[in-house]
DNA sequence: CATCCGTGGCA
DNA sequence: TTGCCAAGGAT
């Protein structure tokens, strides 16, 4: 801490008169509910705020408040956060606001111990939240602040290796009294010119502050570390078809990849094993049913956050058995247009604009597909 | 403490 | 086309 913490430095002062003049002017800044700053902290965890702004205005029309959102159930706010990925953010979102609701009168905490408490937010969004909305000071280390401080004290390893220093600063730096302007200006001192690649530095508020661009080392840091290789994987998937003309879809479980969202059936294809062998063993395992495998409908490469896949997608004829949820939460019948009611990943809402614009189930052939 | 967890944009 | 990177947290 500074020996005089309401004194305020030529370094912090730089910063917040910058802010003042080339801050951004995004959604959440308008508001001081606690709420509505919490859902934008959440969304913009790893994501880009150009991706967030309307999911976020989405949101808020469609939860209002902490109770609306916690009167939902799951297959509506997946809905909500559908293609913004990270799913476990929205599943932690709604059970917070439950606790919120049930413990906290639906009023959102103003104690950090309480915030942070709160599944899905840890440090950096406890402060985040705390000092956007209430103006107390809590620093944050979020990947802006992180590249920033990195760069001012040219840090001589990756940020990751350094974070209780880094932290320090974080918490060093932050005047208090003006500690919603000073995050948010960190942030975006680190979004729109602090980058990481290309920094612009002559036009950087802490220039004449940084160590980085004193050295002309700012090209090289923040260090980076060393990547390992994802593994591919290739997936086989069934558009399944019943004699009513309705396609079956399964929830995935509530824990892992994709949580809770809705999915075609299908799985990995083992070493040695064809595409169609795949499909049935997997619906076989997955739904306890027996189909036919048709005609192929469209290959579908995606990349997740630590490995890839393509997904091989056939019609497919239901022969044979209930579809029971064995390998996931639940099975459904559905029609081509009750499709938009449920929360898909994005590598299947392919597969669904593939289905629209392409074949129709009254124009499949019935009962003579290719076995 | 290393791994898991989505998606879009960019060079 | 491919790899990197972005307002992190949970386990």
């Amino acid at each position: 801490m500074p020996h005089q913490p309401w004194a305020i430095s030529p370094l912090q002062q730089a910063l917040l008169r910058w802010y003042q003049h080339q801050g951004r002017d995004l959604p959440w800044r308008h508001s001081r509910d606690a709420y509505a700053i919490w859902v934008s902290e959440i969304m913009l965890q790893q994501t880009q705020v150009q991706t967030v702004i309307p999911y976020y205005q989405r949101w808020l029309e469609h939860f209002p408040t902490i109770s609306s959102l916690a009167a939902a159930d799951q297959d509506q706010v997946l809905k909500q956060w559908q293609g913004l990925g990270y799913y476990a953010r929205a599943r932690n979102l709604h059970h917070a606001a439950r606790i919120v609701e049930a413990d906290h009168g639906g009023k959102f905490p103003e104690q950090f111990e309480q915030v942070i408490a709160l599944p899905g937010i840890g440090r950096t969004t406890a402060g985040g939240i705390l000092s956007a909305a209430f103006n107390q000071p809590w620093p944050i280390l979020d990947g802006n602040v992180k590249r920033v401080l990195a760069r001012l004290l040219a840090l001589d390893r990756p940020p990751k290796q350094a974070e209780a220093y880094l932290w320090q600063w974080s918490e060093q730096l932050l005047p208090h009294g003006q500690a919603r302007d000073f995050n948010q200006a960190l942030m975006d001192l680190g979004a729109t010119r602090c980058t990481p690649r290309q920094p612009l530095c002559h036009d950087c508020p802490w220039q004449a502050h940084c160590r980085a661009y004193a050295e002309n080392k700012h090209h090289q840091i923040p260090i980076k570390m060393k990547t390992n290789p994802i593994p591919h994987k290739y997936i086989g998937v069934a558009v399944i078809w019943n004699d009513a003309g309705q396609l079956l879809i399964d929830r995935r479980p509530a824990a892992g990849l994709l949580g809770g969202l809705w999915e075609f059936p299908g799985g990995k294809i083992e070493p040695g094993e064809t595409v169609q062998d795949c499909i049935v063993r997997e619906v076989t395992e997955e739904l306890g049913i027996a189909v036919d495998v048709g005609e192929h409908l469209i290959d579908i490469d995606h990349a997740y956050s630590h490995f890839k896949v393509t997904l091989q997608v056939y019609h497919c004829r239901h022969r044979q058995g209930e579809p029971q949820p064995l390998g996931c939460d639940a099975v459904r019948w559905v029609s081509l247009e009750e499709l938009d009611q449920y929360a898909f990943p994005k590598a299947n809402e392919q597969i669904i604009a593939a289905l629209r614009s392409q074949a129709h189930p009254i124009d499949l052939p019935p009962t003579d597909l290719p076995v």
